[in-house]
DNA sequence: CGTCTTTGACCTGCGC
DNA sequence: GCGCAGGTCAAAGACG
């Protein structure tokens, strides 16, 4: 499995699948000005929950985690619900550029070391920083990389992905604050789109955590963010050196998902911010492609029942992620 | 002065 | 092999 068609999946196929499953595979819909205040949420929606959901402790990749995604590192979960009345295929929102292709399923290597191993490629990235020459040098000539090719060569192993997590937003602002500080790093003209994507890593250190934020050039109010990664570190005490605006994101803890307080029952939970414990107020359904190697979870309160998917349970009793996705809490050893 | 953004160049993988 | 597109690097500049 190819980048590219990881890459292609995720942005083109995933959302068309969704279509091609007659998914409702809309979008949330928000609108927000810079401190995601003012925010609209769809009636199902309580009006706070969502925008923890965007930025609160409750992290993207947290949810991806919650989702039963981190044990493999090409499982992808898109957020996406319908807007009221609005209802909108997903094809609408399927990302009809990067270069077409990726039909293919994803096949992961869905080996139980994948994870450490994308991590150590994060590792032989930061190296190949150190490797490359400067561009004016010759002194190495092109070895610099064919030192990185070969790095990645040596074991046959593909650079592997971290669980990416996405989901779209209406939203004025394409970087949305989420409590975590973030560097950008790259920013790239997307084909067939008017827009560019920017590339971010989180600046903690040794937390590779990167996301990608892009407007849909279908929509141009919608950022589609793209998370890829989990942060290794809880949330930096300063939100660009506030520490008060993260709370102000996040003024209650049972504000969002209606958050449950965390007990001591939950034992190794504890690396888990007590935000994360929170009830699913929709219908998840996990899409299981590919012989089960990858799934992405949707956000679905319209279309609560399909016949091909797993439907996880119902979230509209509270509930814990902890008792639907136990394996979310488990180890997350130092 | 430290941090962050900008931006062009470079790297990588893939399809033709 | 070549071109394309996505992803990343890193120097330079902006900013507080």
């Amino acid at each position: 499995m190819s980048d590219h068609e990881h890459k292609d999946l995720y942005y083109h196929d995933l959302f068309q699948y969704e279509d091609h499953e007659h998914l409702n595979g809309g979008m949330i819909s928000i609108n927000h000005n810079q401190n995601l205040q003012g925010i609209e949420v769809p009636s199902y929606m309580n009006n706070t929950s969502f925008a923890e959901c965007l930025k609160g402790p409750m992290d993207y990749n947290t949810l991806a985690t919650a989702f039963g995604l981190a044990s493999s590192t090409s499982d992808e979960v898109i957020f996406s619900s319908a807007n009221e009345g609005d209802q909108k295929p997903a094809e609408h929102i399927g990302y009809s550029g990067g270069g077409g292709g990726g039909e293919t399923p994803l096949t992961p290597n869905s080996s139980v070391s994948s994870s450490s191993a994308e991590a150590g490629a994060e590792e032989d990235s930061g190296k190949s920083k150190k490797d490359r020459q400067p561009k004016g040098s010759s002194e190495d000539g092109g070895d610099s990389s064919k030192k990185v090719m070969s790095k990645a060569k040596k074991k046959g192993e593909k650079k592997q992905r971290e669980p990416r997590f996405a989901f779209m937003t209406k939203s004025e602002v394409d970087h949305l604050e989420d409590g975590y500080r973030w560097r950008k790093y790259g920013q790239k003209a997307v084909k067939n789109s008017p827009y560019p994507r920017s590339y971010y890593r989180c600046t903690t250190q040794k937390c590779g955590v990167k996301k990608r934020v892009e407007r849909s050039f279908e929509d141009p109010s919608t950022v589609i963010t793209t998370y890829e990664g989990q942060h290794n570190h809880p949330l930096p005490a300063t939100l660009r050196g506030n520490a008060a605006a993260s709370s102000a994101f996040f003024p209650h803890p049972t504000a969002a998902f209606n958050y449950a307080p965390i007990t001591g029952s939950a034992g190794p939970s504890s690396n888990f911010p007590q935000e994360l414990l929170f009830q699913m107020p929709h219908h998840y359904m996990i899409h299981n492609n590919n012989q089960g190697s990858s799934r992405s979870v949707v956000v679905n309160p319209h279309h609560p029942h399909h016949p091909q998917q797993h439907q996880l349970p119902r979230a509209d009793q509270y509930g814990l992620l902890q008792d639907l996705f136990p394996s979310m809490f488990l180890k997350q050893e130092p």
